[in-house]
DNA sequence: TGCTATACCAGACAAATGTCTGGTATCATC
DNA sequence: GATGATACCAGACATTTGTCTGGTATAGCA
């Protein structure tokens, strides 16, 4: 028999065991736990989990294979998802656009999109498409300076949540012609302004009807 | 049987699928899969995945519980994994900071940083630390207006690459007695600087021994 | 002393899950 | 038509893995 340890402490070492793996995204087995531990008996892995269980710091699915997770909704592990990196956007057409990325980019769902939360559960539907609909999310690349003043550098990658419409002091993104650009909308005597945030650019006030509005910028990113 | 699909399709509909399982945390047994495509077989699901695996999109752990794993960073989707959000960085105490951290920032591998790749099958050794070791990320926010020049506001987040130097011009976090703080550093004449990019802040010229250089900052992030 | 809680062990059972063998059907190509 | 590739099905088997029952040992406390 092992030695004695104080109580909680080898119940704190394999949290934190658990939770480094889930980080990982490879939930570890009972008997991985055991081994990493050097235990001699399952059960002793279980009387731990069980006891994280009931102190919430860890949930577990019952029966499942790898089944213990770190509670859901907590800030330890927001929801992950990807949204496509869309490379250019023509006129109108973002469905294309985002059949044809780039590639993906990790995003976490935050405080306020509640709405849009995938539990593991619900899955994606065997034919779930990528569609632009309403609420959907994908990424761009900013071109230009116009928007510097805030802090929105060439180059920066903006996330964007698909909306026909938004407050006037949102950053958006909007298709004048055949192009997209990031500006800050106002709205002014029913009248739609494409401000950039840049002294050397010019507002843009569109006429009606050739101007469209993707999105509301949600993040922006640099890499550096 | 269900309708005949195009060739591909269904495998990367499957890829999708597992793909999300895969960044939500909990892989997908096969039999899960099945289920949501609505298959009546497992070995359709398990003929697809093996060749999934053959074209690299996929990585397998032989005879393991929810074995499948995305590879390791391809360009096209490089590998996520979650860096530590801290809260606040007191003297030194790195580790600590880590320890007991805010929360976990999803960040993706980019092409420069192949070295630290963590791959699942290492996993974590039942005593392992985290430890802020040269090459280790951390997220850290950003207090006070000093870089807005840099396009860094007040509350964004930033990404940094523990490493005790850098480069003359980098964006660094630097602990200055007990604050952790983020400027561009400057050496010049083997005198270190810490310049705001701010006109209404004054560079700092720390005294030796005074000034640990955290890490250096690598992507920005701002939430709106 | 007895009681309770905790840490741990031994061995078994049962459910979840990966794997296999052998099949049908459709499509494209020679 | 024959051939090969692909998509899919049916059912079984074997391993992995969660779960259970019953046990020892140590520590603290009334």
């Amino acid at each position: 028999m092992s030695p004695r340890t104080p109580p909680g402490k080898t119940r704190d070492q394999i949290f934190r065991f658990v939770r480094d793996r889930l980080l990982d995204g490879f939930p570890p087995t009972v008997r991985e736990i055991q081994d990493a531990f050097g235990f001699r008996a399952v059960q002793t892995v279980q009387a731990h989990l069980e006891r994280l269980v009931t102190e919430g710091r860890l949930a577990k699915q019952k029966g499942k294979a790898r089944g213990y997770t770190l509670p859901t909704g907590t800030p330890e592990r927001p929801a992950t998802f990807f949204v496509p990196l869309l490379g250019r956007v023509q006129a109108g057409d973002l469905n294309a656009a985002i059949e044809d990325c780039e590639g993906y980019v990790a995003v976490q769902q935050r405080g306020t999109e509640l709405s849009r939360t995938r539990l593991p559960q619900e899955g994606s539907s065997a034919h779930h498409h990528h569609s632009p609909s309403q609420g959907a999310l994908f990424a761009l690349r900013v071109r230009g300076e116009s928007m510097t003043g805030a802090g929105i550098l060439p180059d920066d990658t903006v996330i964007v949540r698909s909306q026909p419409t938004a407050d006037s002091g949102d950053i958006v993104v909007a298709l004048i012609g055949d192009e997209a650009t990031v500006k800050t909308l106002r709205i002014q005597r029913n009248q739609i302004i494409l401000q950039p945030e840049n002294p050397a650019f010019d507002p843009i006030i569109p006429e009606p009807d050739t101007c469209t509005i993707l999105g509301k910028v949600i993040e922006i990113r640099r890499y550096l």
